[in-house]
RNA sequence: GUGGCCAUAGUUCAGUUGGUUAGAACGCCAGGUUGUGGCCCUGGAGGCCGUGGGUUCAAGUCCCACUGGCCACCCCA
């Protein structure tokens, strides 16, 4: 083959974009019921926009980033998440200044070099949401309820939701001296991955896979127990937030994210149905982000969903939407005079706002009407010489077989 | 980045201990119906057997490398 995708991408092809459109709509649909308002940044920035904002020590940043020098000698990253530009962009136009409590949704893809699997590609795509503005707990409510309603809305069932709260740059670094120091006296019976991670990211020790390392944290401490007065009291007014919504959850005090910027609120929609990369969206609260990157101190709560993950829980479901795309009408013609007809008569058609098909294969009545029924098409108008010339013509019903003659120039009443 | 499994028509897959013209189903095209879809019947097109090298009289089949896919680790959406 002379050509081939870039590994880890993928085509979307059509009857797979039907399910899309569908998925987005939905997802639209809910973010506009919350009164967010969609962003579009651009799908690349600085390389030093997400090294500052995800972290320097992330893996994101470490060695997934796609990082290349443009011909200015500037470097350019393909963005790997979307908070960061969100808040960029927040910035850079001074959103805040308009209203106090700004609420933005993106859908679009995003780009990370690791080894393709299950549920994960090099570039994949997530919507997700930002709520900038607001220190309250009802904002990451509404946030976790609004990633929860998407998920409602396409009947989606089998999901967990796991809540954590990282703390804030009071309890954290005191948090992560207990925790190191505690790890530290078993260091020499963990695995190697959770021994390289107790300098680098103990939080993430208490997470390990495996089942020795398992065992021998299972009574760490947990951050949930060393939150300070502010960040347990904002915690447990989540839960009561999220108990009045009838949203039920899970505490999870080994919950780790990705990203560095996290702030008091974590959260994790995971999906039994997944396999290993079993994350259908995660977020959280990063009041320290926008003035990490240059803004004025201002609080800020989002969340991220992937989409692949979303498309293969719904393919296990056997979830199939109605064809978005098919004709109103086809009109079949059976001789060269009457198909230019039909091509005129399609255009003239379309122009009024009818989908409608024809044939421009040159084939043959039958094959035409093998193409309608492939089409879905709704009527087949069937025109020749005779109907030319009477100016009546049969219209036939495809769902029902139902035919009966009309006069061409009623064709826009019988179809509305 | 590490590991395991895999790679044959458009698609999903068969292909005996290496042995003549590589098969099926579905899909596609045409005919059965000289102006009518779906079901049925008949026929047809369509394969450098992932790429490169090696072993052999002979390779889709055995060996090596590469590329790609899948799955897992790592990490995450």
């Amino acid at each position: 083959m002379a050509f081939k995708s870039i590994r880890g991408t993928k085509d979307i092809l059509p009857p797979e974009t039907a399910r899309w459109h569908y998925v987005e709509s939905v997802v639209r649909e809910v973010f506009h019921r919350f009164n967010y308002k969609e962003i579009r940044t651009p799908i690349f920035e600085q390389t030093a926009l997400f090294a500052r904002s995800i972290g320097e020590l992330t893996d994101i940043v470490g060695k997934e980033m796609y990082t290349f020098t443009d011909r200015s000698d500037d470097s350019i990253t393909l963005r790997p998440e979307g908070t960061a530009s969100v808040i960029r962009a927040y910035i850079q136009n001074n959103l805040g200044e308009a209203q106090p409590l700004v609420k933005v949704y993106y859908i679009g893809p995003m780009f990370r070099q690791e080894r393709p699997q299950a549920g994960r590609l090099r570039q994949f795509h997530q919507f997700g949401a930002e709520a900038i503005g607001s220190l309250q707990p009802e904002v990451d409510a509404e946030i976790i309820a609004m990633t929860i309603q998407i998920y409602k809305e396409l009947s989606l069932a089998k999901y967990a939701l796991k809540i954590s709260s990282v703390g804030c740059e009071k309890c954290r670094p005191h948090f992560k001296e207990i925790l190191q120091n505690e790890l530290r006296k078993i260091a020499a019976k963990l695995s190697p991955d959770s021994q390289r991670r107790i300098e680098e990211n103990p939080m993430r020790v208490l997470d390990s896979k495996d089942e020795n390392d398992a065992t021998l944290t299972a009574k760490m401490p947990v951050i949930t127990d060393h939150l300070c007065a502010e960040c347990a009291r904002h915690f447990e007014s989540l839960k009561k937030y999220l108990t009045s919504f009838h949203i039920p959850y899970t505490v999870d005090g080994r919950l780790v994210r990705g990203l560095d910027y996290y702030t008091k609120t974590a959260f994790e929609l995971t999906s039994a149905e997944l396999g290993s990369q079993d994350a259908l969206a995660g977020g959280g609260r990063y009041d320290l982000l926008t003035q990490e990157l240059g803004g004025k101190a201002t609080p800020g709560v989002g969340f991220a969903a992937g989409i692949e993950r979303l498309m293969m829980v719904l393919e296990k479901k056997g979830f199939e939407p109605a064809a978005d795309i098919r004709p109103a009408l086809f009109i079949a013609s059976a001789d060269a005079e009457s198909r230019a007809w039909s091509v005129a008569t399609t255009i003239d058609l379309r122009s009024e706002g009818i989908a409608v098909e024809a044939d421009f294969l040159a084939r043959s009545l039958k094959a035409q009407m093998r193409e309608a029924d492939r089409q879905q098409a709704k009527f087949v108008l069937v025109v020749g010489q005779r109907e030319l010339g009477s100016g009546r013509a049969i219209l036939k019903n495809m769902k029902t077989g139902e035919q009966n003659e009309i006069p061409l120039d009623e064709i826009r009443k019988q179809l509305s």
